[in-house]
DNA sequence: CGGCTGATGATCT
DNA sequence: GATCATCAGCCGG
């Protein structure tokens, strides 16, 4: 498995999460890639407890809790036993947008409910139950075929990081209203 | 719009 | 004790 592939790949896919009360799905719009032998990857200094589903087979949940507020959700990207993965750092919302979680106040624009990796798990309810999940399986939480045609994708060094800042390795639909980061890199 | 800052807690050194 | 794959709120232009 090439993570750089899937991280392309996932753009357009959708992301489906079952409540019992209802359906919440959501179109990838924008990825980014941690490799093997990449500073900023979780999994660069071996595993812990922490970050030990990000060495299971790709198609698995890598999640994590950080800031002390948000849950990230990432897709494992290799063979099992090597520790790399892609984040999933928006959607752009299908079905079930009552449902998605509003950030505190009911205030919140619907366009950034899933915007950003913190708000697309807080709207889809993913914490720390889904870690290590098969997201390949139909279940809880699930990844789903393209629903529409994937526009031009376009590329640029990842958000919010230090280490091996300089890789390209955030990939997104371009033009898309619901990628998140600066102005500049939509 | 862009830029800055504090909140908040798990993890690792 | 520092770091952190973020976000909302606030400020100035």
């Amino acid at each position: 498995m090439d993570s750089v592939k899937l991280a392309r790949y996932l753009i357009g896919k959708t992301l489906v999460r079952e409540l019992p009360k209802g359906r919440i799905t959501g179109r990838i719009v924008e990825t980014e890639a941690y490799l093997p032998q990449d500073a900023a990857c979780h999994a660069f200094n071996g595993p812990t407890k922490r970050n030990r589903s990000l060495f299971l087979d790709h198609g698995h949940a890598y999640v994590y809790f950080i800031y002390g507020n948000h849950f990230m959700l990432n897709v494992c990207s290799e063979r099992e036993g090597i520790g790399a993965g892609v984040l999933l750092r928006a959607l752009e919302p299908l079905e079930g947008i009552p449902f998605m979680k509003r950030g505190g106040r009911n205030h919140m624009l619907q366009k950034d409910l899933t915007r950003g990796p913190g708000r697309l798990a807080a709207a889809l309810r993913v914490d720390m139950k889904f870690d290590g999940l098969n997201l390949c399986a139909k279940g809880p939480l699930w990844l789903g075929e393209a629903v529409k045609s994937v526009g031009r994708i376009g590329r640029s060094v990842r958000i919010g990081i230090t280490k091996d800042a300089h890789r390209r390795l955030r990939f997104y639909e371009r033009g898309n209203p619901f990628v998140s980061g600066p102005k500049l890199l939509r």
